[in-house]
RNA sequence: AGAGUAGGUCAAAUGAUCGCUGCCUCGUGCUUGCCGUUUUUCGGCGGCCGGGGGAGAGGAAAGUCCGAGCUCCAUAGGGCAAGGUGCUGGGUAACGCCCAGUCCCGGUGAUGGGAAGGAAAGUGCCACAGAAAGCAGACCGCCUCGGGAAACGUUUGUUUCCCGAGGUAAGGGUGAAACGGUGAGGUAAGAGCUCACCAGCUCCGGUGGUGACAUCGGAGGCUCGGCAAACCCCACUUGGAGCAAGACCAAAUAGGAGAGCGUUGAGGGUGGCCCGCCCAAGCUCUCGGGUAGGUCGCUGGAGGCUGCGAGUAAUCGUGGUCCUAGAUGAAUGAUCAUUGUCCAUUGGGGAGUGAUCCCCGAAGGAAACAGAACUCGGCUUAUGACCUGCUCUAUUC
RNA sequence: GGGCCGUUAACUCAGUCGGUAGAGUAUCUGCCUUUUAAGCAGAGAGUCGCUGGUUCGAGUCCAGCACGGCCCA
């Protein structure tokens, strides 16, 4: 309110309270959800009834071992983290990865998922 | 140059922008949390937000194959059962690990590998083949004696065949393995039956070594199969679970829960059993117990680096110096630029007959295995690059 | 993170003390039947998860890996 430059440069931060913690998050989410799919990933997105939106992500274990997963995981953070104020406000968004998804660079994971972005600002 | 072998080092670097998790510090910042004083105010502790500082994955973090610390079960105690280890000496908190050595096996060699005690305590197994696979036994053979038949012969007889009684372990064939090997004597034929040498066994003694063992000499009986990663015997050793251990705070829900005393039997717990130990129905007192969730455990340790000394070494002693991740749907990342490494392509130059190698430049690609989850010591497995020592082959093909 | 199991024919499983790997289902061929099914007879198909070791000889015994599965609060 004071000034729009510490807004600006909190846009792209992504703290602790902007991801789902608990198992009971994910199941809600899984369970009332709507859902998009791409190549490698489902989204699944909730209403949360927060002022703000969350983001969680699943990674099984066919995609990889450790460190492969790791890598998904950040790069989908990375995407919300630079991403999250063109996303729906106040909702809860749950990208689970497909098999193929460590093969992934980051590039490739932005475009494929700003599609379906795009996507659902025109409905 | 090629092939191989042993050991070591690193895990690309720098900068910019945006981010994540702890720690320290600051704030006329926010606070509906707690405490003190209290009408409020104010102060302290905390939480959130913001600024600054500083830190942030590995050599295997992996597999969970061993050994420990730590926590609970009794301060882990006795016996049985079950398991583990198994040449010798040393190192270590401990080990199935490491170091040094002995013996055996593989390799031309550098060097590598070995669960390497006991088979003359006992039990068991050794398929098929073969006569026989283990306190022996005899298929074909070889030899002797007795009887019978045939042929020859002047008679005692000689030769061949058959039957019976024995003696043999030379030869044959089987097998992974066949009851020492070679030679000579000896004999009816043979045989450690005897002798010489060799191999091997047992006992005694000397020398070297702490020891495994090595080596030398003597005696003995002449010979004894293999498998204990088959049961087993001997020596040493192991209590069980595991940080999701365990301790504390504490919504909702349900009505009990905890402490003290305590005899006998049932029952429960402590690892599979027995003992032992603890709890347990009763009485008295008290009001807490506990799921979701949260906090602690949670990182300073058998710690790293380095100098000196002891030791062949593993390692130990001592001095100095450093603090170096603590997450919990799980942090250490993303993008860009530059430099360095490697790969194949191409241009130029040089060496060489040639294969090929070296230097300079260009656009391009690649950069492995892999992510702490209580913490250490090992082992094993996965994997990129570089360096050093050594061995063999070819040495001008 | 920790603890515990399994892997044998296309599928489901046996394999006792180490000695030529079997059964059922399925597939194929033949008989029977108007044909199919059922029934009868026969056949094919195995690096016993992989790599080493012990042994004369390992599916089996012993190590080390790989893959798959289960449990904890």
């Amino acid at each position: 309110m004071v000034a729009s430059a510490p807004l600006l440069k909190r846009r792209f931060s992504f703290r602790r309270h902007e991801r789902l913690r608990r198992r009971k998050d994910y199941e809600l989410a899984f369970r009332h959800g709507s859902r998009r799919h791409t190549q490698n990933f489902t989204i699944i997105l909730r209403p949360n009834g927060l002022k703000f939106s969350r983001l969680g992500v699943t990674v099984g274990k066919k995609v990889g071992n450790a460190v492969k997963r790791n890598r998904v995981k950040r790069c989908l953070r990375e995407f919300f983290r630079l991403h999250k104020h063109k996303l729906p406000p106040s909702h809860d968004l749950v990208i689970v990865a497909k098999k193929d998804a460590a093969t992934l660079a980051y590039n490739d994971v932005r475009e494929e998922l700003a599609a379906v972005l795009v996507r659902n600002n025109c409905i």
